[in-house]
DNA sequence: AAAAAAGTTTAGGTTTGTCTAAATTTTTAA
DNA sequence: TTAAAAATTTAGACAAACCTAAACTTTTTT
């Protein structure tokens, strides 16, 4: 098994990558809160284990078995951030901190009957995909908002920031997960976007329209 | 917050109290599977933060402080392990490894939930008592079948071994949590003695008699 | 009440994961 | 294309939690 060290930096590798194909020390350092120095010794660590590839000066990427770990601890992560949401009844702004411990329970047997107790869930309450137990899931295809014209159609699907104070804007503003928004107007000015919903109308800034996502 | 190696030696130290008023190192040693140098270490450390009284030599007991800490992680695995059995179906003896790791999980909120979603119980699946979110609990006066009389009317509300063995064994006879018995022989020979159930009637070891726990 | 045995602590090390400071490599810019 | 800046690695330390071996207390036995 790894330790708890170990599969912090194999699901930060992992989200990290997602946009660059290779992935820096000082990157990791910055998500992992600690420091460079610190971030070399565990790819050594990692590398020897063959969890990474990493050559010295040009960052790391994910072996195989290393992303089989990356993912599994990102299923756990979604599959307890669900639970706690729809069973617990927490807010999505609450889960992450609970999530990020118990994503480190290891019983693969524990996670796979909370998946089938809640009917195996295929997003978690932030809209992103719980990988199934075999590591597969699909990304559905979104957009950011502030990538739409006037009079678009969306559902929103899901968020790129998922920080508690943009949650918490998003609940207030009642633009949630699986809501119907119409684009009605860009403001030239800003491009800030008027989006009607079902019985409301709102005014987003660009930065919130950049991290909010929606499928056509 | 402290650290997991100090929960579960006050964890260990309140269940070894539950005897003897003191705790020896060597008790505590075999307890943790650690060697009573290391023991000794970490008593120094629990020491300083007060949440142990302890004298070299002449062994440790717990603070108030301390025995809240510890009766808060045995709340959080006793409600843990109540999950597993009644949401998650598993056997009252496959929970036990994973109650350890998810004892540790350290929201509060998040235990409070969970115990209001599973409607407060009092009992877990091993019958000893969930404390309650002050850390109240009640211990019901139980006895082992060992100490009955024949003719004896009893209730099965726990047991003394929580190894898995004994578990398996308890469950194949039937003897589970909540099961109306009596106590219909005693051989005197080797004191095995002979139940009967709603169903069945199943002979026990003197052991066996030992380590099961009933109510009159 | 000594001597032996059992239990406990101290001294000195190890591993994991972190740190600071210095050295090295790569990238950027003049 | 070389000098400066940025990024990365190495060297040497540190705290937590463990270890072995040796020393010290306490208890038991004779």
């Amino acid at each position: 098994m790894n330790t708890l060290a170990e599969e912090n930096y194999l699901k930060s590798i992992y989200h990290l990558a997602s946009n660059a194909e290779m992935v820096s020390t000082n990157q990791l350092a910055a998500l992992l809160n600690t420091k460079a120095s610190s971030v070399t010794d565990m790819l050594k660590k990692l590398a020897d284990k063959e969890l990474i590839n990493y050559t010295p000066y040009q960052g790391v990427s994910l072996t195989p078995a290393g992303e089989r770990i990356a993912i599994n601890i990102i299923r756990k992560h979604r599959l307890w951030e669900f639970f706690l949401v729809e069973k617990l009844n927490f807010k999505w702004d609450e889960v992450h901190e609970m999530a990020e411990e118990l994503e480190h329970i290891s019983s693969t047997e524990l996670i796979d009957r909370l998946d089938k107790f809640m009917d195996y869930p295929k997003y978690d309450p932030h809209g992103d995909p719980i990988p199934d137990c075999n590591g597969k899931f699909k990304v559905h295809d979104l957009k950011p908002v502030s990538a739409a014209e006037t009079d678009t159609t969306g559902v929103i699907c899901g968020v790129r920031d998922h920080s508690t104070p943009f949650l918490q804007y998003l609940e207030k503003l009642g633009l949630t997960i699986g809501k119907k928004i119409i684009i009605v107007d860009i403001i030239e000015f800003d491009r800030s976007m008027v989006l009607k919903m079902e019985t409301q109308t709102v005014q987003i800034s660009r930065e919130v329209a950049n991290n909010l996502l929606i499928t056509l």
